[in-house]
This record gives structure tokens, C-alpha cells and sequence, in this order.
DNA sequence: ACCTCACCGTGAGGTAACCTCAGCATCGTT
DNA sequence: AACGATGCTGAGGTTACCTCACGGTGAGGT
């Protein structure tokens, strides 16, 4: 109640840290009208073009009913398609459209501009540091 | 598209820790059956005893009524209780009831010791520079 | 004393993003 | 040919939010 454990603190100033560039990431969105995970489901099929809903269900770490979900919005917005599978045809496969590709385009240049604003508070070794040991720890 | 720009980086990494950390409590928090938004409002409630249901709902970035539901769901389970704010006959005051004291004690030994194991990767000195910078970074 | 305006918590009803379960078409293997 | 396994989706449920409207109360005129 009264002194922080400094490594109790430390967890919670992650966290913290994150919630406060997640909040920016949002509003930076807000002229696309996506969500976070919208785009993090954009990111994943754009990096595996012709990528199966259960293989986006699984990156995304949601159930694969719910795959279809995501897809639907974004489909709806004309930003994926579905083809059929050539090599399958139960499955269907996620391509980004040329506008989803455009958006994606957009959508990463505006994120990365806002993250270098928010992290530009800190000077640039402090970033480089700051980076090199949240590597250290992420990448156990 | 290729060469990954080093602060945009930082971001992703910022957000991977604490998601990695947030899945790490998520976990910790199941032998009781509290989600980490109840255990947060709990923290609230238990820092300024005798909170109004709207400071809560601020507190916790919330619609009023929404704080409602979450008074709701913890006065389920007896951790809470409400009572007539003395000095106010429309308000209402939230306070933890002992056995909310108790299992808040608990919790937050039990994230402490994950939060610890979580973070014990990374060398003691390395965990004191980590904090400093991130620090810096949040209270700003 | 009364009126008005602001504020408190909550009932009613809605939404977004998940989930499980069942069903149908298809695949791979026996 | 027959079988269980796999891939997607319809149906329906849960959770955690939201807005809107309302009744009770406090505070400041007049």
C-alpha cells in the first residue's frame, strides 16, 4: 500500500505503456473506421497472400467460426475477398483486394508516423536501448 | 516493405510484452474466477474506500452505467458492498467487504510472484534499466 | 415555498466480438 | 466404397461494453 515492489512495478508500467500507444493506435484508425484487430487480421493475410480462415483463425488466436467474422466485415468493406481454393475446394482462401492493399498501405505509414511520435519523448539511445532489452525478453 | 523501421518496432514490442504479460495474469487470475477488468476495479475501489459509482466508472474508463454492472458482478461474489454515501442521498458507496480484502490480498501476491517469474529472464539490471525508460516514456 | 437545472444510479434495450455446437461438402485412407 | 477427419458456416449464447430515459435528490434563484 505504501512502497512498489520494483519488479511489480515493472510489469504494470509494460502494460501501461502499451495501453497508452494502443489508445493512440486507435485514434490514429478512426479515418479508416477499423478496429486493431481488423487491421492486425489485414496484416496477417497480407503477409501470407492466398491464406486459408482457419490458418487466419489460428494467427489471430481466435475460434475458426469466428474467423468467418472477421473476414465478412472486412470483406463488406471490400478490402478481402474469398477465392476458392485451387488445391482444395473446401477451403477458401483470404486475398487482399488492390483497395485493401491501398488501406494497408495508408494504415502502416500512419501507425508508424504515430508510434515516432509518441516514442519521440525518449531520445534516440534510450529508444535503441529500450528496444534491444524488450527483444531480450520477448524473444524467449 | 522490406527493412523494418527500428521505432516502429519499438511499438510492436512495447504492445508484444504486454500482451504476453496480460495472457501470463490472465492465467494466474483463474482459481478465482476474476477477470483482470474486475481485479483492476477492485484495486480502485480498495485505494480510495468509500468511491462513488461514478469516480469508479471514471477511474476505470467507463460509462457510468456500466459501472453499475461491474458493482453488480462483484457484489455477486461478496467482495463489495454498497452503501449510502452519508453526505449525499443520491449517491451510493462502493467498499470492499472483508472477504474482498482478502482474496485483493492474495491476487496481488499471486501477480507479483507471475509477474516476477515472468520478468526473472532478464537479469536484475537489466529489469532496473527496463523500468527506468519505460518510466520516463509513461510519465510523461 | 416553489421552480428549475444539474447530477446520481439504474432499467431497458442495443452492439461488437467472441464462443460452442451441429451440419454439409469434401478429402485422404483403408 | 466406406470411413473418419477436415474446412467453412448457420444458429444461438455469452460478455462487456454502450445510449437513452427515468425517478430521486441537491443547490441556487426568485
Amino acid at each position: 500500500m505504501s512502497a512498489p515492489a520494483p519488479d511489480d512495478d515493472l510489469g504494470e508500467l509494460i502494460v501501461r505503456a502499451a495501453r497508452s500507444l494502443r489508445g493512440r493506435w486507435r485514434e490514429a484508425l478512426e479515418p479508416w473506421d477499423l478496429s486493431p484487430h481488423q487491421v492486425r487480421a489485414l496484416m496477417v493475410v497480407a503477409r501470407a497472400e492466398g491464406l486459408r480462415l482457419s490458418g487466419l483463425a489460428e494467427s489471430l488466436h481466435i475460434a475458426p467460426r469466428s474467423a468467418t467474422e472477421v473476414v465478412d466485415g472486412l470483406a463488406g468493406r471490400g478490402l478481402v475477398e474469398r477465392v476458392p481454393d485451387p488445391t482444395d475446394r473446401r477451403a477458401v482462401l483470404v486475398r487482399l483486394t488492390e483497395e485493401g492493399s491501398r488501406v494497408l498501405t495508408e494504415v502502416r505509414a500512419a501507425r508508424a508516423a504515430d508510434a515516432r511520435e509518441a516514442l519521440s519523448r525518449l531520445p534516440a539511445d534510450d529508444r535503441a536501448e529500450l528496444a534491444r532489452l524488450l527483444r531480450r525478453f520477448v524473444d524467449t
